[in-house]
DNA sequence: AAGGCACTGAAACAGTCGTTTCAGTTCCTT
DNA sequence: AAGGAACTGAAACGACTGTTTCAGTGCCTT
């Protein structure tokens, strides 16, 4: 009757991706299946078809989300130091067309926090780690502390920068800290 | 037949306490006013009543806990220097008591990115606001890049405090930074 | 005593929600 | 040709949403 994520047929595929870039810009929180259905040209019955239920699809959207995000931390996997690598996650993260996946990121890390069963369970935690053990890759050795640094002030900067826009400040922040890494 | 903010009645501000308690561990976003006044005894009617509409409600529950931020920003208001603001500010973020106020914080920062409109307008904004001016009080005529750096540190680590629960790791992380700064 | 103000209960309103039921398609395999 | 997947449309189900309507309580002031 309905379809697990094992096999993930083309239409599914297909699908997600659209409700993804849907989710990208209306955020996750008000989601709604008749809406996006329409936005994304598919039926309720459909989505509820294919993804088995409303969570299943948003367990989905989170795992995509994670999937861009991982996208980025594979690319810088040597071990080129913690300041160069701070310095790469920022370009990355400052870049205005990825405002929007950052921000789907904050939403679902609040959510996650606040309600930590559902389909959000766990997704502020595993990216914890997700951006740790890269930072640990990129600088193995280090001590934990450091990366544990790097990565608050790499978070707190985008907090900064998704509420105010303010990319110099923000920036400027961001390289005193890379200052004082070296 | 309704009343705004301008007259905070007895009961107005007793069930205003008591809903906040309520969302403190509930979270703001699935919110239901049945539910929420079945809790803290009261009805929906009454609610709508006091508060004019839901939205109107929630913009109370967060001038609330931003009010509660105030009160402890407040409590540091002498040039102490950086260091020592961001010390403080730390040893009132890591206690336990105060983690409900921060996954809510991080719940409404969130919120009001995704949904620029509503009761969250502004919040992520507000907050930033908040925290840069008090940092620039403790320590007129530093850099802005270094509050900036400092606040970025801060909310860092207690996104990953809110995460993890290590409290060693993110203490030692801001420990490190703290370290740096003099 | 009378009027008005602050508050409250019960019930209904119109709408949306996720999900299910039933009934088909289309297409590929045997 | 037959059967079974994969997918889809239309409509309904029951539950829930914020809000409104109507009808009251007490209580304080004049």
């Amino acid at each position: 009757m309905t379809q697990d994520s094992a096999s993930p047929s083309a239409r599914r595929t297909e699908l997600l991706e659209a409700a993804y870039r849907y989710v990208l810009d209306r955020g996750l929180t008000d989601l709604s299946l008749r809406p996006l259905a329409a936005a994304i040209g598919s039926s309720p019955r459909v989505l509820l078809f294919l993804f088995g239920s409303k969570d299943g699809l948003i367990r989905e959207l989170l795992a995509r989300a994670r999937a861009d995000e991982l996208v980025l931390l594979d690319r810088l996997d040597g071990p080129v130091g913690l300041a160069a690598a701070a310095e790469r996650l920022w370009a990355w993260a400052a870049a205005p067309e990825h405002r929007p996946l950052l921000r789907l990121w904050v939403e679902a890390y609040g959510r996650s926090l606040v309600e930590p069963d559902g389909p959000w369970a766990g997704f502020a935690k595993a990216t914890v780690d997700d951006w740790l053990g890269v930072l640990a890759a990129c600088d193995p050795g280090a001590d934990p502390a450091r990366r544990t640094l790097v990565l608050a002030v790499l978070r707190g900067a985008i907090l900064d920068l998704l509420a105010t826009g303010d990319t110099a400040r923000t920036g400027s922040a961001l390289r005193l800290h890379l200052d004082q890494l070296r």
